[in-house]
Order: structure tokens, then C-alpha cells, then sequence
DNA sequence: CTGCTATATGAGATAATGTAACATTTCTTT
DNA sequence: AAAGAAATGTTACATTATCTCATATAGCAG
């Protein structure tokens, strides 16, 4: 579990890249979403790491095969990705990346999970996992207070394990 | 406690701003702060309200009032502030509000405490809470996964309990 | 197939948020 | 008063995100 959060460096991210993709693809299929050629390029252009990628990034490494689009085409599809639970959006950073959970499952992909994120602030890299006990935490705690909770992104920054020992 | 939370929508609210700026005051005079002339105008305007204010909105208040600033002179001064825990910044929407807790002590303001906001939905109003618990329950959730935790603001967002009668 | 409708994308402009670089002023200390 | 440090002013620009209206495309009814 604890390894595959954080991959090591050298590993082949061509096959996590081919995984999130197939997965987009069933899972859009069966919910009867459409995973258009547009919405599929910018999910695989943030597929592409396990960093977190801003949408003008997105924007350039297109242009740079040639394909120019406006930021409005990058963002409907990134809104599309996100609705559909298969990227993520970091607040603190104004970023995208794609979620590497819920392979395997045919429900709700991410649907009204808690969302916990560790970045890396060595090497860029996101961990994402399941945040049910810090959201029931944090559900008592904002009771305690009245306060009728709905919504919450816990983005956590620190080390990760791989760029601790270097 | 909670009652102080989320004040009353019809509360005295001009002596909330005055023992912020009065905690202000002392806190920057003991920590050997300079909380000049416009920073101290834009803390005053943070403080108008519990609600968070974007950096813009400072600047359009400020204009109506006959006060041109660049938008440079406004995020310095929020920066200082920020610096000094006399406001918060929330990544979510970009805005800004005053710390309300810490008066009455003379350490740290709001040093490296935990940070957990509470956010209506509803009315805009902030409500902060010391967040330990949280904290330390995201730390030991980090390290399971192998990673150092450093810093981490958790950003809750819902109905408030002044919002929820109504 | 034909056209209808909803959805998706394109194109251009512009809004909203945030920073860089350098000049000028103000404060503090001597 | 003079020098050095800190704060602010000025101008330009960078980054992130959205609006509006036009065009294209997919899915479906007849």
C-alpha cells in the first residue's frame, strides 16, 4: 500500500499511464459519460506523472506537437475529468492530477470519498489516500462547533518517503 | 466558545475590529513588528468583517474611499500580515481574513498552531478552530504512508449554525 | 437518410489573481 | 545631517480563469 502511493522514481509509468486510461474508458462507458478524443488527450497529458500539472502547462505541451487550443477548450475538459472524478484539482496550487484510486471498482469513481492528498514538495509527486478517519474527525469537530459540515480537501505538504532517503 | 464562533449576524462588530486592531498594536510593538500606516489600513479592512476578502476587494474599497493602490501594495502589506498571524489566507478562494483567536496572549500569534477554518456556505462568515486534534491525527495518517508531514490547512466548508436556523 | 436537438468544441476577447524590477520615500541609527 | 535599511510607489507583465457567440459533431426521431 505505503509503496505503491509513492513509485519509485525508475518505475514504468507508461503501464500507470495505460491502466488510468483504460480504467477512464470502461468507467466513462458504463456511466454513460463521454470521454471525448479532446477529453482524453488532456486526461493523458495529466496522466502523464504523478505530479500535479497547471492547465497552461497542459496548454504549451500541446502546442508544442502542434496542437493549439485555447485555455477555455484545456479547462471544459479538465471540468469534465474532475465532474467525472478521474483528475483532481490541488487548491493550494492551482493543479491538476490524475486519481490513482479506485481501479477495479465500477462504482462511483472517487465519488463522495474523502479527499486527503500528500504532495511532496521535493519532487512534486501526489499521494492520494482514503481520508474516511481524518473527514470523521473533522465532522465531530466541526459538530462540536454547530457547524454542519459538507465539503473538505485536506492537502497535506511535506516529504515523501522516496525523497527522504536522498 | 461556539457561541463566540460564529457571532450574531447582528452583533457590535466595530468592537470586534477595534480589539483586533488593538491586539494588533501590542502584539507588532512587543514583536518589534512595523505595522505601519497601510498595512494597518489593510488589516482594518480584513478586520470589517468575518468574512474572508480578496485581495482585489481591498484595493476596490480602498479606491472608493479616494485611495489609489497598486494591486503590489496590497498583497505586500497581506503578506506582512500573514507573516505576523494577524490574518489567514484561504487556498480555496483565494481571499483573506483576521485571526481571531490568540488575543489576550502575549507568545506567538498563532504561530505554528494548527490551522482548521470553518467556512459558511451560506453567509461567508469564517470560524476558526484549533485544530490539534486534526493535526495530529493527519500526521500519524502521513507517516503510515511514509511521509513527513510539514505543514497542512484544513479548509472545511458547510453551513454554519447561525445559517442552518434560518 | 434527413433533419432535429443536445452536447461539445473553436475563436477571440477579457476578467481575476499575482509578481518582477527598479525608483523613491521614510524610518532608524549614528 | 548622513548612511543604510525597510517600506512604498510606479509601471509593466505573468498567470489563472471565464464570457460570449459561432461552429461542429453525436445521437436520435421520423
Amino acid at each position: 500500500m505505503a509503496e505503491s502511493l509513492f513509485p519509485n522514481k525508475d518505475h514504468d509509468h507508461s503501464k500507470c499511464a495505460h491502466n488510468l486510461m483504460r480504467h477512464a474508458e470502461s468507467y466513462c462507458e458504463e456511466a454513460g459519460l463521454r470521454l471525448t478524443r479532446l477529453r482524453r488527450d488532456v486526461l493523458a497529458e495529466v496522466a502523464a506523472s504523478h505530479k500535479a500539472i497547471g492547465a497552461y502547462q497542459i496548454l504549451d505541451n500541446f502546442a508544442e506537437r502542434g496542437k493549439k487550443l485555447s485555455p477555455i477548450s484545456v479547462y471544459r475538459s479538465l471540468d469534465f475529468l474532475q465532474e467525472a472524478g478521474l483528475i483532481h484539482r490541488l487548491e493550494s496550487t492551482n493543479a491538476f492530477f490524475a486519481c490513482q484510486r479506485n481501479f477495479d471498482k465500477s462504482d462511483d469513481c472517487c465519488g463522495s470519498a474523502p479527499l486527503v492528498f500528500l504532495i511532496c514538495e521535493d519532487c512534486g509527486t501526489i499521494g492520494e489516500v482514503d481520508g474516511q478517519p481524518i473527514t470523521s474527525m473533522i465532522d465531530r469537530f466541526a459538530s462540536d462547533s454547530g457547524f454542519e459540515p459538507e465539503r473538505s480537501q485536506v492537502e497535506i505538504k511535506g516529504i515523501c518517503r522516496l525523497c527522504q532517503s536522498s
